[in-house]
DNA sequence: TTTTAAATAATAATAAATACTATTTATTTC
DNA sequence: GAAATAAATAGTATTTATTATTATTTAAAA
């Protein structure tokens, strides 16, 4: 997703126009997998220095209510990258640096209707490993 | 898994016996789900009032490490339960109350060896919903 | 029974996440 | 463009899960 596109979309939600939700937007565009709040906020006071922490909180979890982002946990903590708007896929994520890599199946493909005794809501399939930068 | 299986396994990782130990597995066993550290704590406290939280979460990481209990993270919330033994396979999870039902499928046997840039070390694979009795 | 190494309780410390409030700012309205 | 308003932000406090520390107790070995 476009960061233009994002933005318009917050826009339609109601949210205003922010150079820092831009700017984090942005830095998302830069990187091909999850990062952490923290990771959010130490590089976005490149630019901004004296951006609140709770700022980067509020607007991840804005950005995730808005369907912008999308969110895993990774070692115990919540991570966020852009929300993937092509088919329904799901990803293979380096668990040292967040690094994602699509995988183009999807186990629910294989189950009928609801199990009984209960009603499906949701599902996660990831597959974790390793990335060759990393693994130097 | 039996509480004395478990315990056996315990004792030749070099565990002591210990009451509470054993009670705690007790507690696992007549649950068909996940549980949480608290969940834990507040049950075992009917028997044992002055247990320690602290007691309840080292003992679940040793469990954990001795392959005794399985986890998962539930609402952002590290949850144990007693180990699959029997063949690899995955569960559908209620969200609500954590209990599960096993899903004979593996999403990986469709999965042919690492993909380019990743070495592959771990996976998951759960189904989310709410079970019968949560949905009253 | 004595020894000792692990288990426990009690408490403190961390770290992620959320809540609160005064101030600032984007956007609307005139 | 200026004033009004509602949202965004900064700064701080609080909550909650988890881990660390240490003195005491206890299971198991000698
Ligand atoms: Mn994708
Ligand atoms: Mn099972
Ligand atoms: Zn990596
Ligand atoms: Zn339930």
């Amino acid at each position: 997703m476009k960061v233009e596109v994002a933005m318009q979309k917050l826009k339609e939600k109601g949210y205003k126009y922010t150079q820092k939700r831009e700017k984090i937007l942005e830095i998302f565009t830069k990187v091909n997998g999850y990062l952490s709040v923290k990771d959010v906020y130490k590089k976005i006071k490149q630019d901004y220095p004296t951006i609140s922490l709770n700022t980067v909180y509020l607007n991840l979890s804005f950005f995730e209510e808005a369907e912008i982002l999308e969110t895993t946990d990774l070692n115990g903590e919540k991570v966020y990258r852009f929300s993937c708007e092509d088919q329904h896929h799901h990803h293979i994520i380096c668990t040292e640096c967040g690094k994602v890599k699509a995988i183009n199946i999807c186990p629910m493909d294989a189950i009928y209707g609801n199990p009984p005794g209960f009603t499906i809501t949701g599902h996660k399939f990831e597959i974790y490993g390793c990335c060759d930068e990393c693994n130097k």
